[in-house]
DNA sequence: CAATCCAGTCACAAACGCGTCACACCCTTG
DNA sequence: CAAGGGTGTGACGCGTTTGTGACTGGATTG
């Protein structure tokens, strides 16, 4: 059985220590503003806090997404009272779920047993974040400035994989093959569908374009 | 560490509390038809014999279950002979394990510290709250701001699956195997038919609609 | 400036995926 | 043994998605 590593951003983890420190199936680690203090392997579970000393719940759930060391982890938002729209901003600055607080060693453990006994293999959950635009792997979501963009399996894979290659001129037949499309071979003027697909729902979302064409050769996504 | 309570249905109690008098660390007390005589916070270990004077242990086992106050209990079954028709029985009433008999004070107490120090695991996965939506796993009840949901067993297994992952595309295939459905295989598309029913139970309670169809690929519950 | 080339867009038909229903087969209960 | 509820499955129908051809206008080239 793997360890379970848990972060927390208060004071709780020293008397998580004690209360199941026979067990030696988990690590507790205090969590600061620049991330965990060790490398761990295994599962990682974080618990943020809405407010911290020295640096928003909100803001920590973003950087542990965006920090390679911690991007799997499944991170738990404790929430100081049952507001939907904290909720909500919590969920979208990457957190897995919520407790509505104070945080209790019970809950804690509650929390990572029931998840882990049941819970589906954490595949990487690559978060990508390039500018405005953040792709969620897991959720299969897409947001511009946090409005979530209306995409449709094609234009997620699309968007994906052009993201996936930023500042790359990509061929349409990159496009085609980085989307798996092999039968029946697709008609390279396709392409030009589908990115004229994915340019208008981002823009329905209030996003910008940054998707560029490059005459005679191809796309790119462009980050600037 | 909190005191834990045990429950029992024949007379050992009193013999126990000799037993671990000066501990401190457990109450006893008779558990009858109307259920145990004094309220207590906890963990709650209940030892249920299969034969009672006035009350069939079966019976007891599922009262214990659908009363509030005790719907979080351990409950012990115990059984004179070891039959395996009867093992089912119990676990299916609700029991959550069983000894063979004759109970000893040092099997209940055995059962109680192996148990207790094994983990938490018993506890943990028992009570969960997202947003409106309250999952009781030891009453195997769900609620939709307190109005119950009538859900039958694969149902309920079923929404407690999606529910343990939140925010996060489950496929069919995830689904088939978090509900522990190997053999025979399953049909991927059986997973819709339920979904479809699951939605319908919950509809039918005065809830939203937490389940989001994605496209092509399978459903997510969505937090939010 | 004319001839090309190329990309954006539209409309449409075919394919696909999902929700739902009815039915048959349990397994349980009385 | 009969009755009833739970569950898996095939089938049907509908809405959505998607690849394509055609048309258009702008860019490029000689």
């Amino acid at each position: 059985m793997d360890v379970v590593n848990i972060f927390l951003t208060s004071e709780l983890g020293e008397s998580l220590e004690d209360f199941v420190h026979d067990q030696r199936r988990f690590t507790f680690d205090r969590l600061g503003p620049e991330g965990p203090r060790r490398l761990v392997e295994g599962p990682m579970w974080a618990f943020v806090d809405w407010v911290m000393p020295e640096l928003a719940g909100l803001e920590m759930c973003r950087r542990l997404r965006a920090d390679t060391r911690t991007a799997d982890a499944h991170v738990t938002m404790v929430l100081e009272e049952d507001d939907p729209e904290d909720r909500r901003r919590a969920l979208r600055a990457g957190a897995d779920d919520y407790v509505i607080g104070p945080l209790t060693r019970t809950a804690v453990l509650d929390r990572v047993l029931a998840l882990q006994s049941r819970g589906v293999e954490r595949q990487a959950t690559r978060r990508f974040e390039l500018g405005a635009l953040t792709i969620d792997m897991a959720a299969l979501q897409a947001r511009w400035n946090e409005q979530p963009i209306v995409l449709r399996p094609n234009e997620f894979r699309l968007l994906r994989f052009l993201a996936e290659n930023p500042n790359r001129v990509l061929t349409r037949e990159d496009l085609i093959n980085g989307l798996g499309k092999r039968e029946p071979p697709i008609d390279e003027r396709t392409v030009d569908v589908w990115i004229g697909r994915l340019r208008r729902a981002i823009k329905a979302a209030g996003g910008g374009n940054p998707l560029r064409t490059v005459r005679s050769l191809g796309y790119v996504f462009d980050l600037s």
